[in-house]
DNA sequence: GAGTGGTCTAGACCACGGT
DNA sequence: CCGTGGTCTAGACCACTCG
């Protein structure tokens, strides 16, 4: 007969408690509706806010909630989508991109971006910092690394400032013929930078991705993006037409 | 002037926990190897066990590190590449695509499926399970949703096995002319079932991959697939060519 | 059975946003 | 100022793996 036992699992309380959280969401709050705090829902759940903490940090992370210091605990929208993969193969500045430069500066890249970027450790590269809005929000933020042999014309330049030396760099790039790129998402987690810059704690979630630019049979130029996982979906292909949304919603009045 | 204060801030002791450990992560120990455990190294550090999780906690989210139960925490090998857009338009099952069946059954899907494949929210379609390795290990969990409508003439068939029934669903899809498909990935956490798969814990973080195929005007077929986020980077793009790996990285001897 | 990571508790204080 | 979520502590017990 064995000890085939069924279901005998005790489910973790956070786990159980998720899951009552998460229909309730469904059918009894708005989008934007405030959640009572944290204290009184242990309270009311008979747990510890620290296991209250367990399973609202999961709903986070699944978009559900939106959590913030001082304020409270809201009802997330949906995801928005975020067109990541428009395979127009084109250079990072081109007309129409989504991305605004926010500053340039030379500096030694991780070793990592050295590496793919076949420069030397010690090599500096230009360094652009751009960011991305969608919706009134901050939702990704990137750091462009273009080693000095992809826009060998560009000593001469002085822009006066930091941002419109990142314009000439990106204008630069343009001349290259792009032959073709190459991407890959994981998951990690902000940098203080980044965080500062998503609106959101250090060691948020963020998936990042990784598209390296090749010309003239060379990585021209790297772009390492980090997009919020907790209000990003990335979406790839064509698309940018009818949008797939999870669940029941309704809007707060 | 202003109280512009530089830096004041205290650092959280996590996250400079989470610093050092990564530092002696690349620098002292090496891939496969065994950490301390966790009362041990919360002693050594000085803070209390709950804070040192949640450093390894981040470290394990970032892919860094493996954790488990009964065995101890090492040292993770860096992220493989998956991958995902093998830009080659084809259907699920298709020649060489590195999934294999697990089970199939008839099923009335969750209402955001249904509402993507346009069909009725009581309406049963084809549920496919497929599972993907890669390495010797599992990486991947999909559900293929199929209306019968996209399978028409699948009805004369009484497949043995489930696992029968899968590759004949799969078989007759290929019978349609594919018109495009359309990608999104997204963080999610893993459900009971697939974690189960994955062999990780519940709620476990994943990258979520769903797809649409498009043929005869509609969405013919639905794939989620839930790829561990801990051990994975999706690649996108022709490549399968060279490897981006982070940061350094010696072997166990 | 011994040792590991996973869950849970009941407190405390801190940092931040609004009033 | 008060109320919020964020961090931290020092314990306890549980579930799992392995010898």
């Amino acid at each position: 007969m064995g000890t085939t036992q069924l279901e005998t699992v005790p489910e973790p309380k956070y786990w159980h408690l998720k899951t009552v959280l998460s229909e309730a969401l469904d059918s009894e709050f708005a989008v934007g509706e405030i959640l009572p705090n944290e204290r009184d829902l242990a309270a009311r759940f008979g747990v510890a806010r620290a296991t209250l903490r367990q399973a609202l940090e999961q709903l986070e992370l699944e978009g559900r909630l939106q959590r913030r210091r001082g304020v409270g605990t809201t009802v997330a929208p949906p995801r928005m989508g975020v067109a990541v993969g428009t395979e127009s193969h084109a250079w990072p500045g081109a007309a129409g991109d989504a991305w605004q430069p926010v500053d340039c500066a030379e500096a030694v890249p991780p070793a990592a971006v050295a590496d793919a970027l076949e420069t030397g450790r010690d090599e500096a590269v230009h360094t652009v910092r751009r960011s991305r809005m969608s919706h009134g929000q901050p939702v990704a933020a990137e750091l462009l690394y273009i080693p000095e042999a992809s826009v060998p014309d560009l000593s001469a330049i002085d822009a006066p400032s930091s941002v419109a030396r990142a314009r000439s760099v990106l204008r630069e790039l343009q001349r290259l013929e792009l032959e073709g790129q190459d991407r890959a998402v994981e998951l990690g987690s902000a940098r203080a930078d980044d965080a500062k810059e998503l609106d959101r704690l250090p060691g948020a979630p963020v998936l990042v991705v990784t598209t390296r630019f090749f010309a003239e049979g060379r990585t021209a130029a790297l772009s390492v993006a980090t997009y919020r996982a907790d209000t990003c979906r990335l979406t790839f292909g064509a698309s940018g037409g009818v949008e797939i949304t999870h669940g029941p919603e309704r809007q707060a009045s």
